[in-house]
DNA sequence: ACACAATTTTTCGGTTCACCTAAAAAATAT
DNA sequence: ATATTTTTTAGGTGAACCGAAAAATTGTGT
């Protein structure tokens, strides 16, 4: 208890994902993420700088970012374990969707893809998290 | 992927309350935990600095660590999460034992009391985790 | 359309945390 | 008493964050 509790790179990773799919071809604005994550814009800037340098995103100057193919992947990933873990906390402990939301924090960057394959079969392998949301596949087309 | 993977606070709370349950009532000395954990023993000394300011540990200079009752308390805390955390891998997820250790590495930092207390209820307030260590309650004496 | 105001993004110091390396200091072992 | 081991200190790194100020973009009024 008491920590600072870091946003993960993947977490801007998973937000920009998200706003991308909704909002079809456009770039996700830093303004966007910055509320999201509930950090300062010039935070965001310096991630975008660090996942572009990986190749993980594609920023354009004053405009905003967008997911590389090897990006998307990762966002897919971290989603696809999200989506598992809140249907487990909805099927097994019976928790509330709305309940659920709030305990997946930093759960979803730890899981081995070991544990999340099994703890899919279990569930019975579900297409979609309590929300309704649809669990992406690793390596196929959403 | 690709992360540094820093040890937590609590792992260091952790490994101390081991020891120091396990050799009765000793020092736990800064090469033991610099060891367990796999950092420089100056990293121990700083993080023992950090901890100590907190009233989690007791520093005798040159002479090693012991934990404050709160100290222990949290400690305490953090290994039954880890420990129920293996029973779950274990009797739902059928994993060995063995697998189960690795598993746990990030985990038991971002469960939630409430999502910890209904895992336990579900898996039969078991005593004991699969290696046949007992879990420690919150509150009470070990 | 165009100057000016408002907003968004970036840049540029700073901070904290976990960690490292090298060297100094203390404890221990021979 | 001296050599060995352990611990600490001191200086440095990279990651994630903030705040303030500069730069670019966007919005507005006439």
């Amino acid at each position: 208890m008491g920590y600072r509790e870091h946003k993960n790179p993947e977490d801007y990773l998973e937000f920009i994902y998200l706003r991308s799919e909704e909002s079809s071809k456009g770039l996700v604005k830093i303004k966007e993420i910055s509320g999201a994550l509930g950090v300062f814009p010039s935070t965001v800037t310096e991630m975008m700088q660090r996942l572009s340098e990986k190749g993980l995103v594609i920023r354009v100057d004053y405009g905003g970012v967008r997911l590389t193919e090897t990006g998307r992947a990762t966002a897919k990933a971290v989603l696809s374990r999200h989506r598992i873990l809140e249907c487990f906390f909805y099927q097994y402990l019976e928790m509330t969707p709305e309940e659920v939301a709030d305990e997946i924090c930093g759960i979803e960057h730890h899981i081995s893809d070991r544990v999340l394959v099994r703890l899919y079969e279990k569930l019975g392998r579900p297409k979609c998290c309590p929300h309704g949301k649809p669990i992406p596949m690793a390596s196929q087309g959403e």
